[in-house]
RNA sequence: GUCCGGAUGGUGUAGUGGCCUAUCAUGAAAGCCUGUCGAGCUUUCGACCCGGGUCCGAAUCCCGGUCCGGGCGCCA
């Protein structure tokens, strides 16, 4: 589509285009005033263009309408490109018409260039001026390039796209770490999980379905890889057990690593990254085998049963140093819809997947018999009355199925070395942050 | 939640009892400059989180608060 502001991004001018007319339309990056020559740099997403305005050229007006444009205005250029091999990219705009299309206030609340450093806070405070740095802005271009190679690499699966509510009625799942909301007369929570829905939609025949949506936790907690609000990538597939859904799993993030790497070259470049497609299959490491491998190190000791704590988890990051599924876990540290092993009860279908640095996803071979998921709902301390609408589903015909959740952001984070998942969401939603 | 650390111009920082009329960079304002590309040069502007206390004297020490960062916990 054409706008009628521009006619061409400053990333797709080269200089083989130099004496054609062209548009361009952003902001002023950087403005240099040498007395006799100016240089104005205009950033649009695709990069920079420099526009000349040579004294003795260009329109009197002109050269002094741009040496008054405060920084971070937005400028619309019409000029000729010119190839010149003392310009950056071995190009530059000759203007004929330059219009502020609306000048920035002074001072800005940080620095746009990148030139002088900026703590996270401030930059979440002025976020619209933080995505303005090209470092900022790739991040954000890439989180839409992994989020398309995974809608590509599901739709090629013939899996089904759908959603799922985010206003779920009370304790679904135990009710402590919802949000509660007012929902007319009654009270409601934001789902913190699209589980139950997905697995309904097995009993639907649906058959093979994929959400990407929002998932809400009101844990307190306070670190660099958790937020309160998060985008979760979901599948759900029947007839599948959990080996199946672990292929597709590492499938999903060697597309997406794949994907980026030969579609986002530009912003790899500006974010300094050489990315290294993970090889697949990933490792198939037991939750036994894991513990003995963490004995051998930990000064607190770790017992089978326990959860997997921080250290415990960097420390076989560590060792292993690539992607890997953690995998047979012990029943009881995994929800009440994972399937057991038949003749181990003890140990359940469910897997983590793992980056060296922390937990990107986990999934499971689901129950799908009605009074074997009944009975764990109670052997977990729930209430099997209020999971009737999902157990409803149950009843009448469900067929075996297999799923997993994978965070998008943590995906991201690990992918692009991202310190803070906060650099890896837009608007991100902490114990502390609700605004903007 | 808990432990540790921090809060100094718009932004990022130096300064741990008097040498602070507070450093440096960036920025902003004015001026010089025809090839900058983190341009350069000259002049100027702009800050010690809030409240209480100790002291002759507090950006600096103490107490309380607020906010921020890091670790851990929590994360069916």
């Amino acid at each position: 589509m054409d706008l009628i502001l521009r006619t061409h991004y400053s990333g797709d001018i080269n200089p083989e285009m130099a004496g054609s007319e062209i548009l361009l339309a952003g902001w002023a990056h950087e403005i240099r005033d040498l007395g006799g020559i100016c240089f104005l740099v205009l950033r649009d997403r695709k990069g920079l263009a420099q526009v000349t305005l040579v004294k003795k050229i260009v329109d009197t007006e002109m050269f002094k309408k741009v040496r008054s444009i405060s920084r971070e205005s937005v400028v619309q250029v019409r000029g000729e490109i010119k190839s010149e091999s003392k310009a950056p990219h071995g190009f530059e705009i000759l203007p004929k018409e330059i219009n502020v299309l609306d000048m920035a206030k002074v001072p800005l609340p940080l620095d746009p260039t990148e030139k002088v450093e900026c703590e996270l806070d401030t930059r979440l405070d002025s976020r619209f001026m933080d995505i303005r740095r090209p470092s900022v802005l790739s991040i954000f271009e890439i989180v839409s390039s992994v989020l398309h190679a995974i809608r590509d690499f599901f739709y090629s699966q013939n899996i089904t796209e759908v959603f799922t509510p985010k206003i779920v009625a009370a304790a679904t799942e135990g009710g402590t770490d919802l949000f509660p909301i007012s929902y007319f007369e009654k009270e409601a929570f934001l789902n913190q999980s699209p589980q139950l829905y997905k697995q309904m939609l097995m009993a639907a025949g649906m058959d093979r379905v994929f959400e990407i949506g929002p998932i809400f936790r009101a844990e307190e907690h306070d670190t660099r890889k958790h937020l309160n609000e998060a985008i979760s990538i979901d599948i759900e597939v029947s007839f599948a057990d959990e080996n199946d859904v672990m292929a597709m799993l590492e499938n999903a993030i060697a597309s997406a690593y794949k994907h980026v790497k030969e579609n986002c070259q530009r912003q790899l470049e500006i974010l300094n990254l050489d990315l290294v497609v993970p090889n697949i299959p990933f490792k198939k490491i037991t939750y036994t085998e894991a513990i003995e491998l963490a004995k051998n190190d930990k000064s607190v000791p770790i017992q089978w049963g326990d959860d997997l704590d921080t250290e415990t988890e960097k420390f076989l990051g560590g060792i292993i140093g690539e992607h890997y599924f953690l995998t047979e876990w012990p029943s009881s540290i995994k929800p009440y819809y994972t399937l057991q092993y038949e003749d181990r009860p003890k140990i359940c279908r469910g897997f983590d997947l793992m980056h060296p640095r922390m937990e990107l996803a986990s999934g499971a071979q689901r129950v799908h018999d009605l009074q074997m998921l009944t009975q764990r709902i109670k052997d977990k301390g729930l209430e099997p009355e209020s999971f009737e609408f999902y157990l409803d589903a149950f009843k009448y015909g469900m067929p075996p199925h297999s799923g997993w959740g994978l965070g998008l952001s943590r995906l991201v984070m690990t992918m692009l070395d991202l310190e803070n998942i906060r650099d890896a969401v837009i608007f991100p939603r902490d114990r502390r942050r609700l605004v903007p």
